[in-house]
DNA sequence: TTGCTATCAAACATTATGTTCGATATTTTT
DNA sequence: AAAAATATCGAACATAATGTTTGATAGCAA
């Protein structure tokens, strides 16, 4: 990829990255981001048709990484859900782009949302774990659910808390008997 | 209240619900608004200084009456969780909003989110119908955040349940041992 | 009937949107 | 190193939304 356009992409997801910081993505304009990213107006519109196309690719570019099943730094042998998740809390924290300013910024829930799409493939596969006397769509909704707000819990808690610890406490509370 | 002002203000709730069902809240726009209620562009601008307060308005007349405990059709005697939260799932039923509508809409999310601080209030005075090793707060979070998702599934399927089916549903998969 | 006030329509300055174009600078290819 | 390809820039443009103001008209309440 021709190093301007690199340049020019990640100029723009650094500045709509840290204007989400400050106010909600509805209120954001395009404008703003050109400014913020300082370049020219018709380069943005060379990247990008419009504002909700870029949230979408900028999401991709985070979540895709993280439930790609690449080899990374946080080496885990078991494949239980448990370390699943934490394996997936990991990556949260450590990423370059600035998640945690994301999910704790007024529009945190825009990216849970895209996020919750990723979760959806991930639960269907370890449902069997569970039993419930409930349709088997009511338990992944409750598990995703219950495993967003987790992450929305840990992010309001500064993420203080160990990848494991969350994990830990999401299973406590989805536990079935 | 003069009665022209309530006809206004049914009128722009109104068309603001209708162009719900056709796109996301943040596509919409004040003129649009405005077009589709049939008023003066100043007459808007009387009732709500913007698109957000008027949302918040909308959010207010609808959840504040749901989760009031006035007297209503819905007569129940018994005071537990499960009955309080069928209770409300009936109101979302039968209410003078579309909230059917509203809810399926692809800004369901938002107005999960302004329920969800009602939710909030709500299981705080069960949490301790609940034991798990985890903290108090990470608990509500998990309850509100299942319960949140039952309703989205719920919604997604048409609302065909009874209120108590899916009350039931919730009570099932947050059981604690 | 007489005030009171909500609505309306029109006008206005400001700002954002999305597109186009030629000039300039940078990358890639030959 | 020269040539071809292309990304960026900056300016201009038409269109549309925002939020406010003003005076006229209508409906409401006493």
């Amino acid at each position: 990829m021709d190093r301007r356009q690199k340049k020019t992409r990640d100029a723009i997801f650094k500045a709509f990255g840290h204007l989400l910081e400050g106010k909600k993505y509805e209120h954001i304009t395009v404008q703003e981001i050109i400014d913020e990213a300082d370049i020219g107006r018709s380069t943005f519109y060379a990247h990008f048709e419009t504002k909700d196309t870029l949230l979408k690719e900028m999401c991709s570019d985070i979540f895709d990484h993280i439930f790609s099943d690449k080899i990374c730094e946080y080496s885990a042998e078991k494949n239980d859900l448990e370390t699943k998740l934490a394996h997936i809390l990991w990556h949260l924290q450590n990423n370059n782009f600035n998640i945690y300013g994301l999910l704790s910024s007024q529009s945190g829930d825009l990216f849970l949302q895209y996020l919750k799409e990723q979760l959806a493939i991930l639960f269907k596969m370890y449902l069997s774990d569970f039993h419930t006397d409930t349709p088997e769509d009511f338990l992944l909704y409750h598990l995703i659910g219950s495993f967003a707000e987790a992450i929305k819990w840990w992010v309001n808690n500064k993420m203080q808390h160990s990848p494991e610890q969350i994990a830990k406490y999401f299973m406590a509370v989805t536990e079935t008997h």
